[in-house]
DNA sequence: TTGCTCCTCACGTCACGTGAGGTGGC
DNA sequence: TTGCTCCTCACGTCACGTGAGGTGGC
């Protein structure tokens, strides 16, 4: 009977809080071996030190107390154990990643500080999505460029697919280039189109930063070169071509195969976003 | 008028859902340019894109949404931009280091569990903590190491300060050396004793595997070679010396100076704690 | 009229931590 | 008797997500 230990002689021997003990009851992780009828005191074996630091190893290794109910649960074969292990040591290496890819944002996001004020540049990851795409080379932007979105509206309508986010043009020259364009425009489509001889498979991954504003497409240029020289400046570079995205814009507003909320009465109305893929450097560890 | 944009059309734009802008509307982050007093609705201006992608930039970075506010509410300097930045780089280079122990402790405990089935041991931090020290050679455990606790609760009790944790033993030697020992009787001190000759600081850091065991002293030797197996199986070693920490032990029972709980009947009822400081490898990036 | 978008509650998440208010044991 | 340990609620955390139940706009 004196063998027994006491809520508190647990948790100052497994290195944990009584609130914490308590909280293992509740959940059955760790029921005591003895409950006082009168006093509810609670009263644990030496043994159980055993099974709280298997509960307290894997919660240092990050698994859920669910995941340890399941795992502990029904006496494990050592291959199963093995097997969780294994599991969660890729789920650790993933979120080591992605804190990578946090520091990498910040370090950006200080640079372009450093330099420009806050960021005003939305940095957002690169999608992975498939589009309607006509690549052509035009003589300018304009009306050979209307003509290819209507083109390729009017065959994405009558292959049945429906146009479920905004158009984009991607830019395969630099923008300073006025003439002999090498535009692709493209209509984000469902997966399902994907055996058309124009579907196209863009593959995410990576960051970009973009831009909104509003008004005619005149202002493209301005805010183009605002943004590079703002990635310059934090010491990044541009990865992929740039892309200038219609959120609304004008459109013959006969062609209902639109949705209505993506047409603007006027120029003064377009929303136009301007996406341009960077690879985020990883600058020198400066210590402050 | 029709500039504004409604809550789904900026949730689009700025890659969030219609759930957060609510929420940081409620949260005083982001309040709507207008909210239609008969329906409720939002509505946002376009330059509100941008104002949503800083907030965005600075939860990817791991900024909580108050200290968003904090920045951002008062037209931050740049200056104070930068250092927050900074100080956000420092932390998320911190929770990079803890994550990457724990990688080291989920590969520890796999190759635990391979040779030897989910570890019973402990996996615990080393503690940074005072004690009072005495070392000396002696001819063998027993009397010797008595004589040497009993002097040092008595020198701890008559300088005024209280054992705060169960008093242990470092094992200077490994433990197949029966003769001429060099031990060290530690009592863990509050810090205020540190100015005392015989008062020692514990530098902490790392881990150590512990494990816990009830009876005589008998079974240490057992417990001990079972644990180095266990860890030279693991690919780990050894780092410094052995401690045993006597959590409830035998004493004169006529010595009041010890709390009451620490003391034990007999060696059926001693409670002891094999704690042993060890180098966690970084074993081969093995992907499943 | 039918969908679609939007609204406001109210509650859930995850692993405990923080009291409040009270009792048991030496 | 005084501390100390323990007990059970009940509520808070953090940044939203998940419905329920209902309304507005084209």
């Amino acid at each position: 009977m004196t063998g027994l230990l006491r809520i508190g002689d647990l948790a100052r021997l497994g290195g944990v809080t009584i609130k914490t003990l308590r909280f293992y009851d509740e959940q059955g992780l760790l029921r005591p071996a003895r409950v006082d009828p009168q006093t509810g005191y609670r009263f644990y074996t030496v043994e159980q030190a055993e099974a709280l630091a298997q509960i307290t190893n894997l919660r240092a290794a990050e698994f859920s107390i669910q995941e340890i109910a399941e795992l502990l649960g029904a006496e494990p074969t050592r291959a199963a154990f093995v097997a969780a292990m294994a599991a969660k040591k890729r789920e650790l290496r993933a979120a080591q990643t992605a804190l990578d890819e946090k520091i990498s944002l910040a370090d950006m996001l200080c640079a372009l500080a450093a330099e420009a004020g806050p960021a005003r540049l939305r940095v957002a990851p690169v999608p992975d999505q498939y589009v309607y795409a006509d690549r052509k080379t035009v003589a300018s932007l304009g009306q050979p460029v209307t003509e290819m979105f209507e083109a390729a509206e009017a065959e994405v309508a009558s292959a049945g697919a429906r146009a479920d986010a905004a158009p984009f043009l991607i830019f395969h020259d630099p923008p300073s280039r006025k003439t002999n364009l090498s535009v692709e425009v493209c209509i984000p489509i469902e997966t399902d189109l994907a055996d058309h001889p124009r579907a196209r498979h863009l593959a995410g991954g990576g960051f970009a930063v973009a831009s909104v504003y509003q008004g005619g497409y005149e202002k493209t240029d301005a805010l183009y070169d605002e943004m590079t020289q703002w990635i310059n400046r934090a010491g990044l570079s541009q990865r992929q071509p740039m892309r200038e995205i219609y959120h609304r814009f004008g459109a013959d507003q006969d062609d209902y195969r639109l949705p209505q909320k993506m047409l603007a009465r006027g120029p003064t109305d377009y929303l136009t976003e301007i996406f341009m893929p960077i690879s985020l450097s990883h600058p020198q560890q400066e210590m402050h």
